[in-house]
RNA sequence: GGGCGUGUAGCUCAGCGGGAGAGCACUGCAUUGACAUUGCAGGGGUCACAGGUUCAAUCCCUGUCACGCCCA
């Protein structure tokens, strides 16, 4: 017997121990041999990472498709795995060192990345068993790391094939510089900021004539938000076609505090409507600026340091052509060093004492920021290795243009097509040590070999310099002579980005590149399920890589999902604490509940907004399901293979098993359409409001009463749907289900199969008679109900039933629906009569009047007035109706079936018309 | 500024060319036997606004307003 409420704190564990030593998840677990393959690599979470609601929405929709096609028979592969997060994972173990008064910079390269590893192998990676709490049938056995063995081959493979390739090169040009983490970093891990900052104008002397700030012909006004870049200017621009400037276009002006002369040159990034119309330009400094230059041939003088402080004291660039008089030089001292916020308050301070500020306004604008370091990026000259981008995207553009690969929803290809036609070059060189390194070699001139290894990095060195004329030959000869490792080549000390091991997620955790019998099975991959929110970093990335090594797209569809959100649409952040913590709702609810929670909101391009009353409810609905279970228990409901269903006789066990077949339909394809609201609705619908609300009470009679054949077939039929309804919904609440399967396998018995390993439904019933015979009796009880309960009559009162007009088919239903109608209808004698008892009650069901003669219950003015209002309405459906059809154009234009159809609702509307008339013109002769 | 999306019951959301739906909340009634994590019944909506297409528009098109996100 089951217990009277379901634990999901007790069975979830249990369940989770069951599959984890059956093995249930392996790769191709339950599936024939030879079977069709099914595949999902998991989008792999940080291994700093802890489950938050995003993973639980991502992860529940993977394994409902997971689960699903493992039970539709498939060769299923659930790839898990975690991504070793170059910058967070290292930020992660530099603060834990912190706290024990380490600093990085204390440990070798070697020593620090030993410590990494420990962290990972102590704290990494409990997102997994968060993972397996929430019920993901991932294949635990096959997991991955970006870090690993195999996974780092297939990054030295990729990198040196692209580059010796070309598409992988080093470029010297701005990048997006954190100067707190010390690393470039993506376009796409800058986020802009919106920040109220000021718009600083500043006079620039024009040469040769005597400053003057009270006459604006000794200069030039320019507008900046950024004061302290003032010091790399190399020129100013205007717009060509602006009058105000034309004079000027060819002259210089003299850099205040730094005294460099630089030019004015005509530009069109220059918009005479912003500030003064004249435009400061720092090559160095800004994006924008570095395009100007180099259209002007202007130089890039940087004077920041890394840590973007202000460097002019042995800044080669930014001395060169300058007179360092003994007052600038003192000036110069004061900056040198300072950061760079500290910086620009100096500078505006030094302008203004000189005269040269103009004014200040309040300008809000964006800044950039790094989305991990948090603070203002700086644009900064450095080396640095790129990925081809454009190149790359041109057979990923090509797959999802020609539908090889396709968004759910499809208004996503937009925003991938949008970001993939003006796609920049990658930067994918970190300036870290936690990270897959680059496998690149520097010979003694500084010349670059990529090779896997470093002995076939030598190998080509040798062979290189050998074959030169010149110092370096003899050089190298010379270090051969007595060979010590490392003396020859210096490896790059640079680190890749993260997301260029993740890019090949899809073939190198299936063991590329060698080609092992799972790359062939499981390779191309299915689905991808993501949010949209990665689609630039990840799934544009892994559309590249695989269509370049493998040949094929890594999966054909893609199924963006939304975003979960706090209950008022806000984002959650840990600064607004409006965070849910899955986990704690999985402690609370259980994770069913969650799941089926997640499941049914997850309707297609909306964000969820989760309230977690709305969890409630659906564990409520877990509760009711076993509940049913605990009912058909009572009434000794068993599996009896020996009864076959076509020949259930019971209109009822038609009607459900008919109803079984609609919803599992729905279901199914709900599923394989990605509308898992719908599937989970459906499910929900048939079992709360079909199975438990009519089927089970329907039953109740029978269970009852004393025809034992009924009482039979009744039971198996219970049987059977419940096992249905389990494997339907096992995808969705996994835990419960599996529990459920194991407890109703019959006295003494066990279930052959675990549930997850159960086959998915297809049943193919359908009886459309008694269908309608039960809709029918559902129409009949829920009218008589809604009389009862309007008139007042107390529930415990039984009142007969006298049915006029009724034809031979409902006559036929009264006699065999009899037990049920008295029961659930709480009436007592069902007779048949030519009019209505005085003092009725009276419902119009079809042709039939049904009318409860309640005697003193009835509150005569009461029905009348009910009466009034059912006719009143039933009026206006024949007005509208009447008014469409007489609408020659709608006869004549709109489908005959249409047309057919409304006729018929007109006559039907009109019958109860007259049904209701007479009914009434009854209860008034009755007053 | 460009793009995408949203606006339907008090709240959270489905639906989407031919009679407005769900869950929660609310109101009334019900408590000995599957289930109060319940049952039965009920109230509640100019489907943002304005035009257009159509025999027919909540649904398609255009515009307006409001809100959200992404990219500059």
């Amino acid at each position: 017997m089951l217990e009277k409420t379901y634990d999901a704190k007790t069975v979830e564990p249990k369940i989770a121990k069951v599959w984890e030593e059956a093995d249930a998840f392996r790769a191709g677990a339950g599936a024939e041999e030879g079977a069709e393959a099914f595949t999902i690599v998991i989008p792999p979470p940080n291994v700093t990472g802890s489950l938050h609601m995003g993973h639980a929405l991502n992860n529940t929709l993977q394994d409902i498709l997971v689960r699903f096609e493992r039970m539709r028979g498939k060769n299923v592969l659930w790839q898990p795995g975690m991504d070793h997060a170059g910058i967070a994972t290292q930020m992660v173990v530099e603060r834990q060192l912190m706290e024990k008064q380490i600093h990085r910079r204390d440990l070798t390269r070697e020593q620090f990345i030993e410590k990494v590893w420990e962290w990972k192998a102590e704290s990494g990676g409990a997102i997994f068993n968060q993972l397996k709490r929430l019920g993901a049938s991932a294949d635990w056995s096959r997991e991955r790391f970006t870090m690993d063995e195999g996974l780092s081959k297939a990054v030295l493979e990729v990198f040196v094939t692209l580059y010796k390739e070309g598409l992988i090169y080093k470029d010297k040009r701005l990048v997006n510089w954190d100067p707190k983490l010390l690393t470039a970093i993506s376009d796409l891990e800058v986020e802009q900021q919106e920040v109220n900052g000021n718009l600083w104008h500043f006079r620039y002397p024009v040469d040769g004539e005597t400053f003057d700030p009270e006459n604006p012909k000794t200069f030039i006004t320019v507008a900046t938000t950024r004061p302290e870049t003032m010091l790399g200017d190399t020129a100013v621009a205007v717009h060509p076609d602006d009058e105000r400037y034309r004079h000027l276009v060819g002259k210089n002006v003299v850099l205040p505090i730094v005294g460099r002369k630089i030019p004015v040159v005509a530009d069109e990034y220059s918009d005479p409507e912003k500030g003064s119309g004249a435009v400061k330009i720092t090559p160095a400094h800004d994006f924008n600026d570095f395009e100007v230059g180099k259209r002007h041939k202007l130089p890039a003088i940087n004077i920041l340091t890394v840590e973007a402080a202000i460097k002019l004291n042995d800044n080669e660039d930014f001395l060169a052509g300058l007179d360092a008089t003994p007052e600038r030089q003192a000036v110069w001292d004061e900056l040198d060093g300072l950061d760079r916020f500290v910086a620009r308050k100096k500078i505006v301070e030094l302008m203004e004492a000189g005269g040269f500020l103009d004014k200040i306004e309040p300008h809000r604008h964006a800044v950039p920021h790094g989305d991990r370091g948090g603070v203002p990026i700086e644009p900064f000259l450095t080396e640095q290795w790129y990925a081809n981008a454009a190149e790359l995207a041109k057979p990923a553009i090509a797959s999802v243009r020609e539908g090889r690969t396709n968004f759910v929803p499809k208004n996503w290809e937009k925003t991938y097509f949008d970001w993939m036609e003006n796609i920049q070059p990658w930067c994918i060189s970190r300036q870290l040590w936690w990270g897959h390194q680059i496998p690149a070699w520097y010979g003694p001139d500084g010349r670059v070999f990529v090779e896997k290894t470093e002995e076939e990095a030598l190998s080509a060195a040798i062979e290189y310099y050998l074959a030169l004329e010149g110092p370096w030959k003899a050089w190298v000869e010379d270090k051969l002579e007595n060979f010590q490792p490392g003396e020859i080549l210096t490896r790059d000390e640079d680190v890749l980005d993260t997301w260029f091991s993740s890019a090949l997620w899809p073939f190198s955790t299936l063991g590329w590149p060698d080609q092992t019998p799972e790359l062939k099975t499981y390779y191309q991959t299915d689905v991808l399920v993501t949010g949209f929110d990665i689609i630039f970093f990840w799934v544009a990335r892994m559309m590249m890589m695989g269509l370049h090594f493998m040949d094929e797209e890594p999966f054909h569809t893609v199924y963006v999902h939304a975003l979960v959100r706090d209950k008022n649409g806000a984002k959650m952040s840990k600064s607004k604490g409006n965070v849910i913590d899955p986990l704690d709702l999985i402690d609370e609810y259980g994770a069913d509940a969650l799941r089926f929670t997640l499941t049914v909101m997850a309707a297609q391009g909306r964000d969820v907004k989760l309230d977690p009353a709305r969890i409630a409810g659906y564990r409520n609905f877990g509760t009711k399901l076993w509940n049913a279970t605990r009912f058909a228990e009572m009434n000794e409901v068993a599996r009896n293979d020996d009864f076959w269903l076509n020949d259930a006789k019971l209109t009822v066990n038609r009607w459900i098993l008919t109803e079984l077949t609609r919803a599992a339909r729905q279901i199914t394809d709900g599923i394989t359409s990605y509308r898992f609201n719908e599937a989970a609705g459906a499910a929900y619908r048939f079992v709360w409001n079909l199975f438990c609300d009519w089927y089970l009470e329907l039953l109740k009679p029978v269970f009852m009463g004393t025809d034992e054949a009924a009482k039979a077939e009744s039971r198996a039929c219970v049987a059977f749907v419940l096992d249905e309804i389990y494997k339907l919904l096992h995808p969705m609440m996994p835990f419960m289900t599996e529990e459920l399967w194991a407890q109703t396998a019959g006295e003494g018995k066990e279930r052959d199969s675990l549930l997850c390993h159960a086959a998915w439904p297809s049943p193919d019933f359908e009886d459309a008679d008694a269908a309608a015979d039960i809709n029918w009796l559902v129409d009949l009880v829920s009218g008589i109900r809604s009389v009862r309960s309007e008139m007042n009559v107390p529930p415990a009162a039984i009142a007969p039933l006298v049915v006029v007009g009724a034809n031979d088919v409902t006559r036929e239903r009264l006699v065999r629906e009899d037990s049920a109608i008295k029961r659930l209808a709480r009436v007592g004698d069902i007779s048949l009569a030519d009019a209505a008892p005085k003092g009725s009650a009276q419902i119009v069901l079809n042709e039939a009047t049904i009318c409860l003669p309640l005697g003193s219950l009835i509150d005569l003015a009461a029905e009348a007035a009910r009466l009034q209002k059912e006719l009143a309405k039933v009026t206006e459906e024949i007005a509208r109706l009447h008014k469409k059809l007489s609408n020659e154009r709608f006869v004549a234009s709109a489908p005959a079936e249409i047309v057919d159809a409304e006729r018929e609702k007109l006559a039907e509307y009109r019958d109860a018309q007259d049904k209701l008339s007479v009914a009434l013109t009854r209860v008034r002769d009755a007053g």
